[in-house]
DNA sequence: TTGTTATTAGCACTTGGTACTAATATCAGT
DNA sequence: ACTGATATTAGTACCAAGTGCTAATAACAA
């Protein structure tokens, strides 16, 4: 054993979540071990082969079409949304998305999630933020799940000018709220 | 034939765009052809197989997640700074920032360019955004040199707050104001 | 030394193909 | 109707990246 079985495992597991395209044998060469461990690795850790992950990857973001915007524009997976009324999306806050010196997550990433989910949200080509006036309620940490809330609660057919509220909340409280402006090209049902 | 064999290439074609996750099985049933006649279209057609075609997919998002995560690296660059009074920064707007269906820059990297010379210009070691209020003045589109201003305008000893005007141009036009409410751990010289 | 856990090897089989050859079918023009 | 070109089908060997299974070793622990 050249390490431990469950330090490999660790590494393993970490290795293919950062790069799901990996093969057997490659990993049987980067862990000095062979193929067959690793497959045994794999299933004691239920990590699906190759042609299965990158299928997942695939269909993830296939599945999750938006019209007004391809889901990879999101920051944060969409899991909920009905055009022109309301959208959720899920944002995992990790290291790199704070402060080091206070372990705070850092406002525009918050603000991105909001924003695009607000963008999203819209039944349309074209969506802009024309303005916005939002607050930082509550810091947001690593590792918190940020749950975000766009509810479209008036709309200005004249201007092309669509309000939406978003709200995002950490395990039920509320961490920042905002009022987004989007102006959009077309009007209703044109 | 059931139909010419050019007719039948476009429909496949359309068909395995709208779902690349076909076998050449299901496609041969489809259009009531043989297995080996789908290969020959999709060789003709210059479509790869499905594995291929899904790792494309899967490529594809995964590029995409990577590169609308790093935030951190488009905050701009400072080039002059007087803290707790003044700051400026540069930021380069490239193809990746801007939403490929129209060419217009993301709402949250004009935010995040704003937002962290707003953090940039307290002298603190702790500085939030608390609030904010923004407008987006004027679309930004990819090659475009953003210049930001922070101007700190006003500070409230007692309930930690500063207030920050931060203003965008291109090109000597406005293209986005914002006022941000910042919190900070320290007084003055404490 | 024995028992347990870990690792490796080997084989048959699977999917969804490629690459290639060869046999038919279909149609168009003369 | 005959010929030649084009289209379609059939069949074979082979590949990658596996699964599922059995069996042989190796390493370690009491």
């Amino acid at each position: 054993m050249r390490r431990t079985k469950k330090e490999r495992q660790r590494l393993l597991s970490e290795t293919i979540a950062e790069n799901p395209f990996v093969t057997d044998e490659q990993l049987a060469t980067q862990f000095q071990v062979s193929v067959q461990t690793i497959r045994l690795d794999r299933m004691e850790l239920s990590i699906p082969e190759l042609r299965e992950r990158i299928k997942d990857v695939a269909s993830k973001s296939y599945e999750n079409e938006v019209k007004s915007l391809p889901i990879d524009e999101v920051i944060g997976e969409i899991v909920d949304i009905e055009l022109d009324h309301r959208a959720l999306s899920i944002f995992d806050v990790q290291e790199e998305h704070v402060f080091q010196r206070n372990g705070i997550a850092r406002g525009h990433h918050l603000f991105a999630q909001a924003n695009s989910l607000a963008v999203a949200v819209i039944d349309d080509e074209l969506a802009l933020t024309v303005h916005s006036n939002i607050t930082f309620v509550k810091p947001v940490r690593a590792g918190n799940r940020v749950i975000t809330k766009a509810i479209v609660i008036g709309r200005d057919e004249q201007k092309h000018r669509t309000k939406v509220e978003v709200t995002s909340t950490v395990n039920g409280e509320t961490v920042f709220v905002g009022e987004f402006d989007m102006y959009r090209t077309k009007g209703k049902g044109e």
